[in-house]
DNA sequence: CATTTTATGTCAAGCTATTTACATTTTATT
DNA sequence: AATAAAATGTAAATAGCTTGACATAAAATG
């Protein structure tokens, strides 16, 4: 007799294909709660993924859109869209770089890092925690590992990121 | 004297930020190698899970975009206009439900399966095999576990979930 | 030094995603 | 049966993301 119990058991021919859609789902959902944590900042993920990289400590003096585009792995047509947004909002500046004419370092304004400290850090945490209850750091160590493991093969499947 | 080793020591209040993040990059990656691996197709990750959705058993006489919604953790809305999309391609068609004159049954037409079967899932499978280099079954299933762990935390922060 | 190649950022077009608002139909309430 | 409430799908506005194309500046090559 056939195993039809589609509960339990498992297709492992199937894994690949659940990962990915768990992943998918994943994304989509920490987009839209994400969003909505800082719902009253009127600030988008995208935009916290910004303003998170450009808070870190050694980003004072600002950092390129390129090196930006290789730290959150998004094009940087897609980040100048954002950047303007931002800009637009006061939150971030554009400044020439002094040593390469091209470039624009991109940093928080006084501003920007006003909203980051009061207004953003609080909230992201908050999400974090209700967004990984019964994680211990177990969990969250081995899941990031399984992440970066995933992104090493993904990084090899995409040409702009073959240094 | 401190610890100021970054790439060994592991700051444990920052996991929730390092694993978002990844879950971020992760998303990022997996829409642009994923996409540009059904590139020949003219097939987009999204367009993808909705296809791949309706090639399931039990599919064959339609599923309404509400089901759709629920499924793959997206809006309605944006049901709207990639539906729109794969019908104007010939891919799916809508059909106004016989017991619900307000909901529209979404199937793949003959041709949408032809794609899915000749042109899409080899491609998928070769970018499964892929992305998953190096992680053993049990990874996938360890990895799958927490995803769904985390995609329950979220439902729990999102309203529209709330059954 | 002149030319070619590469890197940097932006613009435009197309697809994806969310929220707000709406028309239609079904269900619940009275 | 009449009205209110809820569900279904769509349209429009805004934001995010990708690729292709472009102008400019720096680096590499001859």
């Amino acid at each position: 007799m056939k195993d039809n119990d589609l509960t339990q058991n498992i297709d492992l021919d199937d894994l690949g294909n659940r990962l990915f859609f768990r992943l998918y789902q994943c994304a989509n959902m920490m987009h839209k709660t994400g969003t909505r944590a800082l719902e009253e900042t009127k600030i988008t993920t995208q935009q916290w993924a910004i303003i998170g990289a450009l808070a870190r400590d050694g980003m004072e003096k600002g950092i390129s859109v390129g090196d930006l585009t290789r730290f959150l792995l998004v094009s940087r047509q897609n980040l100048t869209g954002v950047l303007s947004r931002l800009e637009a909002h006061g939150l971030i500046e554009r400044v020439v770089s002094p040593t390469d004419s091209r470039s624009r370092l991109i940093r928080l304004t006084e501003g920007g890092r006003a909203v980051w400290k009061n207004d953003m850090r609080d909230r992201i945490a908050d999400f974090y925690d209700a967004a990984l209850e019964g994680f211990s750091s177990t969990d969250k160590i081995h899941a990031i590992h399984y992440f970066d493991k995933l992104l090493q093969n993904m990084k090899q499947l995409d040409p702009d990121s073959q240094s």
